[in-house]
DNA sequence: CCCACCATTGCACGGCTTTGCAAACTTCTT
DNA sequence: AAGAAGTTTGCAAAGCCGTGCAATGGTGGG
């Protein structure tokens, strides 16, 4: 009953006094149509609260204007912020966002793009998980673009995105030493990311070259909780660290309040801290954390960009830059 | 060239050996169609990489699968969360979730129904901002259900679901008074969001029926940055509060913030703060705010449960209770 | 052995749009 | 005034799937 069907195409005609395809012309960008056909088609359709369906449009055009977002922790405050952004310019660019959340269970990464598939999406944007090789193949042979965002791996075909991570292990070795410190850490996640890995790795080596051991904990998910646990791990041991590099903001957080409240340190006076990401909340005051900054606005942009683009091109892949945010957990020279 | 179209169930029919309808049933779920069949078609399909055209399908059953989620701030905590609990919960309904986000500017709440309906969404729900009527009844003619988070409003035919505040403001008066608390304050923002003012005017008018008077002050954005400028009004004054209920929990962590760190103030000692949301921050240990617990998995439940169901009915309005979140930013008896 | 009945299957149509093509109509030139 | 050139417009096909209806094949009962 109140399943009252959506007007048509055909509604909208008659109401105007033209025939189906003028209606169609007056919705499409650059068709040929008089502009005074168009207004009483427009007027029609206002009237009859008329809307150009969308489905039937991407069936013909063979494009949807779907894009869909494949993501788990979208409650964090860095994945919400990459979301929010490309969001945001996918509807700059005229196109529209679809949700896939794959909390739990790395499975339902394919699951997503097949997902994907079936809306006939234009783009699928990979922020989480690792999709199956053979789903990239299907993705690329029907003619859709995958972008993945730090997801380090060798797929052939999509866009690859990812941080350039060269200088930063060297940028905060080189802080912790002018800190005067000796005793470094490193304090990681049990999730095992690429991108989490070479990190600890590109540190350990970093402080190696400079002739220093890293004393590598790493425990749970990558969050707060974790951050507190491995503090309690590193700062009750025999030889307490005097400065740590935390693989996420969020983890460094969870050691900072730890350390202080648990230990009675003072940071950065007691102990040097360094996060990633740039997450809001290392802004706070109670934090200041001094730590990376993802480019969240210029991903988003190379991701739109690239798929907007005419020709896909073959596998590229693109280096962002995560500049260094000097703050108060880490003592200056 | 890339181009290569996608596989249709045509193709799948020949390669099976049967008609296209057999396809069709054969993912159809309680369709005829025999055992030996389905599985000849399920296995061309696989072989194939086909996937059945939801954008088609949708066409034909008058029913996308589409939910429309309208939303702006989505990068923050509160209203990250809530995004989570419903794609997910969504999915779990065979539903999926295309986002709308509506930064800036009101009257992108109506283009955003306006996309919802050209996708022919089964449904929206409006986590912010305030839909024009005339755009709500286009909607709900066009037998697109509705769903309105924390929208207190009037309008006729979509599920609305606001937060029962009766006893909120209650709750933290007595709290305010058990602490010894007597120069009580409320820090607003300028959003000037129905809850928001709803929860200013509970509060004032809790506090008088207690014979106290309250400091309201309302500045900018609800957001950390604006409880640090909130702290400063409020604390420069000539009496300065011994308690405040911030609007939001960002908003009281900024407050905390400057409160500590700008006017050398002990929390609880010298002063009570409680927030509202029970963002994850509010539990973190520089802080443990006082706060009352946004019930977001049972909003996203109520939503999506709603709009599963068979029946429409008429305008419903729905009130979950937010439990209050006893931590050590009030003083305790 | 024939018929009624049931489970499957194929045909063809419907749902809504876009778009190539050819017809109709303008306008302007010569 | 007729023809050329250019705009607009309508027709009809195509894009992909679901489903009512009739036909098919098979089974069991009488």
């Amino acid at each position: 009953m109140s399943d009252k069907i959506f007007v048509s195409a055909e509604e909208v005609a008659r109401k105007a006094g033209v025939s189906r395809s003028a209606v169609s012309r007056a919705f499409t960008a650059g068709a040929s149509i008089a502009p005074e056909t168009r207004r009483k088609v427009m007027e029609a359709a206002e009237a009859l609260g008329y809307h150009v369906n969308h489905l039937a449009r991407g069936l013909m055009r063979n494009e949807s204007g779907i894009v869909c977002l494949v993501v788990s922790d979208m409650g964090t405050p860095y994945r919400s912020a990459l979301i929010k952004a490309l969001t945001q310019q996918l509807q700059n660019a005229g196109k529209i966002a679809m949700i896939v959340n794959t909390d739990r269970s790395d499975e339902r990464v394919d699951m997503a793009l097949r997902q994907a598939i079936r809306y006939r999406a234009d783009a699928s944007i990979v922020l989480s998980g690792m999709p199956d090789k053979s789903l990239v193949d299907l993705c690329v042979r029907n003619g859709q673009r995958l972008v993945l965002i730090n997801r380090d791996d060798e797929h052939q075909g999509p866009l690859r995105i990812n941080l350039d991570d060269d200088d930063t292990a060297q940028s905060v070795v080189t802080a912790f030493l002018r800190a005067g410190c000796r005793r470094l850490a490193f304090a990681n996640s049990e999730a095992g990311t690429p991108s989490l890995m070479t990190r600890e790795a590109g540190f350990v080596a970093a402080a190696r070259d400079q002739g220093l051991d890293v004393t590598v904990e790493r425990f749970g998910p990558t969050g707060y909780e974790s951050g507190k646990v491995l503090a309690q791990r590193l700062m009750t041991r025999r030889e307490r660290p005097d400065a740590v590099f935390c693989v996420t903001d969020l983890v460094a957080l969870g050691f900072m309040d730890a350390a202080r409240h648990q230990f009675s340190l003072s940071i950065p006076e007691d102990l040097c801290v360094v996060g990633f990401d740039d997450i809001p909340q290392a802004a706070w005051s109670s934090y200041d954390l001094t730590t990376f900054s993802q480019p969240i606005e210029e991903i988003a942009a190379a991701a739109v960009a690239w798929l907007m683009s005419e020709d896909v091109g073959q596998s590229q892949s693109l280096r962002l830059n995560a500049p260094f945010v000097w703050r108060r957990s880490v003592r200056s020279a």
